[in-house]
DNA sequence: AATGAATGAGCCTTCATTCAT
DNA sequence: GATGAATGAAGGCTCATTCAT
C-alpha cells in the first residue's frame, strides 16, 4: 500500500484531498453531474471516503463551498483601500480593484473561480445567504460612491444603471473561459493582468458616471 | 413516423406542451437535474412520450434549444438599426439596443432568458457551433464601431477591454434573477424598461469611450 | 400513397406481408429479439397492423408457425416412398429421403429450415404438441425399420442407438448454417444435393446397421 | 474495484452465486429472455448486484460462458487418447469418446450441455472466435482419421460427407433434452452411458465407413 | 379497414449511501 | 480509522399494446 505512493501517513491527507478533488470536479462539471465514486477514484480513495469523512455528497458540497469562499470574503474586503482614498475617483479605484481582486484571486488555482461564477448565477441552497449578505455589503458601499460622483440629487434609478454598469464590467470576468471572452485575444484575464484590468474599468466609468452626471 | 419528427396531420398538442414544459424545467435545474419523468408528468403526458415524440432525453434538449433560439437569431441580428445611425453615437446606441433586444426580447417568457444564459456560460455540444457563430459576428460590428469612438491608432488592448466593458454592461441584464440584480430595487429587468437600459448603457459608454480616448 | 408502391389495393397484401416479413425475422433473430416495430417497419405496414391483422405478437408466430409446418408435414410425410420400397435397404433410403427432403424442401425459402431448426431445439408452447406428434409418428417408422436391419432378436437400447445415429445424421443438415457446417466446403447444404446426401447417409447407415448386427 | 474483476479478499459467496444462477437461466431461456431482475431476485441478491459484480447483463454473460467453456477446453481436447491409439479403428474411438466427454462432461452440471449446444447453434460475439477455434481443431484430426479409413485416393466431398455423419451423430447428444430425444427411453444421455455411446458411434461409423469404401 | 398518437409495464443501468468487517 | 461488498431508489429508454379517429 505504501509503496503505492498513493497513500500518506496520516488520514487527515485523504481528507484534504477529497476536498480538493471534490471542489475541482464540482467546478468543472456542476454538482449533479460530478459523481462520488468519481471524486473518491480520482482522489485515491474508497469508495465510502466522502461518506466517512463528509458525511454524505451534499456536506462535502458544502464543505467545499465553505473552504473555498471563506478566504476571499475575509481577505479582500470591499472596503479595501477605502481608507487611503481621499478623492470619489480614487475610492471608485479601489472599489473595482478590490472586486477584481476577490474574483481573480491571484492566491486561488482556476477552479476556485469557476465554482464561484456557478455559485453566483445559480446559487445552492447553502450558500444563497453567505452570497447575499456580501453581496448586500459591498452594494451599499457602492451605492454610496456612485451618488458622489451623480451628485446627491441623482434619482434612484440612475444610480441602481450606473452600479449595474460597474458591477456589470466586474463580472464579466468573474466567469472564466466563457464564448465571449475568448473572442478577446489581447486580454489578460488571470490574475497578473488584475491592476490593469481595475485601472480600465475605474477610468471607463469614471468616464460614463461624468457623462451620466451632466445629463 | 414520429420519431422523424415531421409531424402534420395529427395534433400536436402533447407534443408542443411537451416541449414548452421540458424548456421551462431544462432552464430552471439544468439538463442534468431534470428529469424525464417529471417533464412528462407536469405536462399531463405519459412517462414514454418524450421517447415517442422527441427520441430521447437528448434530442429534446435539442430541440427546446432550437426552438427557443430559432427565432431570436433572425429576429434581431446584431445590426439592426445600423443603417439608419449616421453617427459614431448613434451606431454604438443602435448595437446595444439590439443586443438587448435580443436578450430581452418582449415576445418570449423569461425561461428563454434563463435558458440562453446557460447555454451562454457553458454550451452545450449541439449549440456550441451556433452561438460562437453569432457571437463572432457581433463581436467584429462591435469592434468596428469602438474603434470609430477610440480612434483609428489605438492599440488592440485598449478596444478590447472596451469592447469588454460594454458587453459586460448589457450581458449583466442578459442573466435573468440572479442575485445581483435582486438588489436594484429600482430597475426594470423585463422588456417594458429595454429602451431605457439602452439609453443608459449607450450614454455610459459614450462616457467612458471619450474618457479613454483621451488618455 | 399509392405512389410509394408500398401499399397495394388489397387488404389481404398487407397480412402476407407481414406474415413473411415477420417469418424471416423470427427465423433470423429469434422471437424476443423481433420487434413488432420493425416487422411493421420492414413490411410497409403501421405500426398497429400486427395487433389489427393477427392480435398480438403471440398470435403472429403462431401464424407464422402454422404457414410454415402446414404444407411440409403433409407434403412430405415420413412413409413417403415407403409402398415402392421392396427391401429393407430401400426402406431405409426412403425413410432418410423423405427425412432429409421434410428438412431440405426445394420449394421452401431457407428462413424455413432455421425457423423450423429453432423450434425443434426448444418448440414454444405452441407448436409443442404438433411437432411431438410428427416426430412420435416418424419415429415409430424409423424403429420398425431399424428392427428389420438389426433382427428382432435386438435389444431395445441397440435400436434406439441406430436410430439416434440416424436421426443424428439427419438432422445435422437441418440446421442450417451453424458453425460446423462451415467447415465442410465440399457438401452442399442446399435443396440441389438433397438426393446425394440422402445417398451416402442411407449407404453409411446400413454399413452401421450391418456392423452392429454382426456384434 | 470490483468491477475489474479482481477480486481476491472478500467473500465471493454472492458472485459465485450470480454467476451459477445466471448460467441456468441463460441456458434454459437465452440472453435476451433473462432479466437481470430475475437473476438477482433467485440468487438472493440486490437488482444493482450484477452491474456492480460484472459491470452489466453482457460482461456477465461472458463471464458466464468464459467460467463455463474454460475447463471443458483444456480437459478434453479433441486429440485426447490418441497417442495410444495403434489402429484408424482406435483412433476413431479415442476421437468419438474425446468429443461425447467434452459434450457430456460428468463433472458438469446439465445446464452448461444447454448453454453450449445455444453457443454452437447461434454463438454470440464473444465467443464466435473460440469456438471457432476449437472446432477448427478438432475438424483437422477427424479429416485425418476418416482419410485413414476411406483411402487416400477418396474423394474430399466422400470424406466430408462422412466427417458430417460421424459429427453428427455425436451432436445428436449434445443438445439436451429435446424432443427427439425424449423419444428415446432406453438410452442413458447422461454421463454415465457416455462410453457405451461412444463404443456404439464408433462402431457403427466403422460399418458405415467401410461400407463407403468399397463403393 | 386502417392509422398513428399515446400508454404503462418492464428493461438495464447508475447513483449515493449503508453495513459488516 | 478505513474498507469494499451490498443496497434500493431512481434514471433513461424500449416494448407490445390500446384507443380515438
Amino acid at each position: 500500500m505504501a509503496r503505492t505512493g498513493k497513500k500518506a501517513t496520516g488520514s487527515d491527507k485523504t481528507r484534504t484531498r477529497l476536498l480538493e478533488t471534490a471542489g475541482r470536479m464540482f467546478a468543472a462539471d456542476g454538482f449533479r453531474s460530478t459523481t462520488v465514486r468519481d471524486i473518491c477514484g480520482r482522489a485515491g480513495a474508497n469508495i465510502a471516503a466522502v461518506n466517512y469523512h463528509f458525511g454524505g455528497k451534499d456536506t462535502l458540497y458544502r464543505e467545499v463551498l465553505a473552504h473555498t469562499f471563506q478566504h476571499v470574503i475575509s481577505k479582500y474586503p470591499f472596503d479595501l483601500g477605502q481608507e487611503d482614498a481621499k478623492t470619489p475617483a480614487e475610492r471608485l479605484r479601489a472599489f473595482v480593484r478590490a472586486f477584481l481582486l476577490r474574483v481573480l484571486d491571484p492566491d486561488r488555482p482556476e477552479w476556485h473561480r469557476r465554482l464561484m461564477a456557478r455559485e453566483l448565477s445559480q446559487p445552492s441552497a447553502a450558500m444563497r445567504d453567505v452570497i447575499e449578505k456580501a453581496i448586500r455589503k459591498g452594494f451599499r458601499l457602492l451605492r454610496e460612491i456612485v451618488t458622489e460622483h451623480l451628485g446627491r440629487r441623482a434619482d434612484a434609478e440612475s444610480v441602481e444603471l450606473c452600479i449595474a454598469s460597474i458591477v456589470g464590467q466586474c463580472l464579466f470576468y468573474a466567469r472564466g473561459g466563457h464564448m465571449v471572452s475568448r473572442m478577446l485575444r489581447h486580454v489578460e484575464f488571470t490574475v497578473a493582468g488584475v491592476d490593469k484590468l481595475a485601472s480600465h474599468i475605474a477610468e471607463f466609468s469614471l468616464g460614463g458616471l461624468a457623462r451620466r452626471r451632466k445629463r
